[in-house]
DNA sequence: CTTGCACCTGACGCTGCGTCAGGATGTACG
DNA sequence: CGTACATCCTGACGCAGCGTCAGGTGCAAG
């Protein structure tokens, strides 16, 4: 054997680096932080870590993987196995929660891209805005259901999911409408014009196939909007509500 | 009507968080990136937002709700709808991604979970650190399927899946012997001790299970191992192979 | 002795804001 | 008109986990 005995042979940053797959640069981090340690240093300084230290390197590094935080970790490496359990217990759930986060983003933009390709692939400025105004809709939804009734994120997400094509065909009209109007906002369209008058009709239209033309419901749904706590963020501006309500009362559009 | 007609009415900060659902800092934060700043200032200094600042923070809300980086928004606001199509198309591929590598590691606590639970819910601390070893290897092994033999992570973690029960079994048991011999490095054990005897044979054990006895394959392994790129991580270091043959000379155990 | 590589410390950068700190404004009420 | 009290302002540090210089030292080989 050419090789020396060297059982407990010491290894310097860059050999722990590349048999470990971590930078040294994580090394000299994970040291600033008190993580590892190693249990020598030479006399002019290079460090030198032992088969304690690269053991304990391969847990962290198991444990990064899992995408345990190191503070985390740190406390860890000193408790029971019991503990650990739980601790991983607890980020499986974290992990759980943002893999559903991940997944319903991907769904909202599979969503986009049938849209688009339905429409032939290509998609007017219009279409996109309003498909991304439904989004944001289900977005507020989202917060309303979780925030006010009181859902988990996944029975929220499940209750979106379950509304009828119709509704998201009119939650998609509905969007593309306060678009419409915001735009009209912006550009200081005057209640009595002619283009409000259109914006007013197509919303009192919306409102009759929301309600079904039942006034209870519309009173319902008054109620609702009311209902939400003092500050919760509204589906569309006060500007919006006021502008339609001018626009109705200018051209006599009876809404109910 | 008590309230004025206020068309192009602006908001402040605080009713603009409100309404949208962000934070104050936010604002101030987009602003200070040059993401949205507001259309107007008061003579004091307070920032007014109109309906078209309202309307472009809409479509930023929703588009980091898409986890799309605000930098990447920033040009996206101004661009066509194709490109924003297309700028959507590689996040869902990002989010699909990292959806994935969070799967994985939940799949793998999981795995944790049910050794644990099979032993009746509570773990040695061997055991836990023998499976925490064998998450090392996969973790090892993943990224030798991805950087030397070019697989795709999805295909990675399914060759890694599809290793049958008893492979998986050998390979926990290889990583709690590697977690022991370890363990007996730090711990100084000299190669001509019994306990160092225990771990030849346990070694030896594993190489004539894994090569089944033959004397092809162990070779084939050996050329695997010697194949590797200089540098690449190894599933166990040098001192550890050192240690393996200097007890099997000294007990003169035959390993093949 | 020089070359060249590996090592050292220190410090800023990145993402997307949260969270003070210290002070100026705005609004409602008496 | 003064006084609370809410809201607004700017500026700056903090966080997670390192990447990436910058400027300087150590070490083995030719």
């Amino acid at each position: 054997m050419t090789r020396s005995a060297d059982m407990n042979h010491t290894f310097t940053v860059g050999e722990i680096a590349r048999r470990t797959a971590v930078t040294v640069r994580t090394l000299h981090h994970y040291e600033h932080i008190g993580l590892l340690v190693p249990s020598e240093r030479t006399a002019s300084g290079h460090r030198r870590y032992g088969a304690r230290d690269v053991l304990r390197l391969r847990r962290i590094v198991t444990l990064t993987g899992l995408g345990v935080p190191l503070r985390e970790i740190a406390s860890l490496l000193d408790a029971s196995p019991q503990s650990v359990l739980e601790a991983l217990r607890a980020q499986r759930d974290e992990l759980v929660e943002r893999r559903d986060r991940l997944e319903a983003s991907i769904e909202r933009i599979d969503a986009l891209e049938r849209h688009a390709s339905a429409n032939g692939g290509a998609l007017t400025r219009g279409e996109l805005e309003s498909l991304m105004e439904t989004i944001a809709m289900e977005n507020w939804a989202h917060r309303y259901m979780t925030e006010v009734q009181g859902m988990t994120p996944a029975e929220a997400e499940e209750a979106i999911r379950n509304v009828s094509p119709e509704a998201a065909e009119g939650t998609r009209k509905w969007a593309a409408l306060i678009a419409d109007v915001e735009a009209a906002l912006a550009e200081d369209v005057a209640p009595s014009s002619e283009r409000a008058r259109a914006l007013a009709e197509r919303w009192r239209d919306l409102v009759q196939r929301f309600t079904g033309g039942d006034p209870q419901k519309h009173a319902e749904v008054k109620k609702f909007y009311a209902g939400l706590p003092a500050g919760f963020p509204r589906m569309y501006g006060e500007a919006v509500d006021t502008f339609i309500h001018e626009a109705q009362t200018a051209h006599r559009i009876v809404c109910e």
